[in-house]
DNA sequence: TTGACAGGCAACCATATGGTTGCCTATTAG
DNA sequence: CTAATAGGCAACCATATGGTTGCCTGTCAA
């Protein structure tokens, strides 16, 4: 999960997977100029590497086609950290901001 | 919101979090020897550090307390990465397999 | 068959990151 | 008052990270 959460701490990274989200079964080439008209521009290698950092977290899969390579979304990590790890703290919400008040008025 | 997610893509921080999740309102000595056993020991700076960068990306709230500082776990963030980002790619879960199914049994 | 095209690999570079040590300030307890 | 305690600040270090350039391999089309 480690590598999940690490895969989505950047920005271009994320505008990759939301890219996938939006066409399924992109070549490297057209995910990179699909990022070619903004902030997040980058070349085709610095575009690779991000790609392999999401396919070891499982972010992505791919399947090669010929002299290219098709990328698809693979949504369950997020999933997953949606149910194992974010549920945990969706309790704590009301607690913690009644503790954190009673605190205050306390002083 | 990027703040929010490099502040998660570490072990320590997500640690940090859980222990606040635990128990609210610990000082900083108190989160430090709450981590002092397991693979994530570490000096008081280095979570001082940590708990910053939480400050930073508005997952913990802090109170100080004459020379101590209490630390809060704000869910708040997590909450709007569930609701404002995970949500975007629930929807595609049964799209994209099905199209990858299609894509590998047309090989 | 040969050139153009998709992608992989490796070296290299600058900066960010995570951690440490040492010292300083402020507050509280004896 | 004074000593101990909670925390902040700054320098420093090693490694990780994000990016580039250059070249190589494999596949398809003319």
């Amino acid at each position: 999960m480690d590598l999940v959460f690490r895969a989505l701490a950047d920005d271009s990274r994320r505008a990759l997977l939301d890219s996938l989200c939006a066409h399924s079964g992109q070549t490297l080439n057209e995910l990179c100029s699909g990022l070619a008209h903004g902030k997040l521009a980058m070349s085709r290698q610095a575009v690779s590497k991000h790609v392999a950092i999401l396919e070891e977290a499982n972010l992505v899969a791919t399947v090669k086609r010929g002299r290219e390579k098709l990328h698809y979304l693979n949504p369950v990590p997020i999933a997953q950290i949606a149910n194992r790890w974010i549920r945990k703290f969706e309790r704590h919400r009301v607690d913690a901001l009644v503790d954190l008040k009673r605190r205050l008025e306390s002083e």
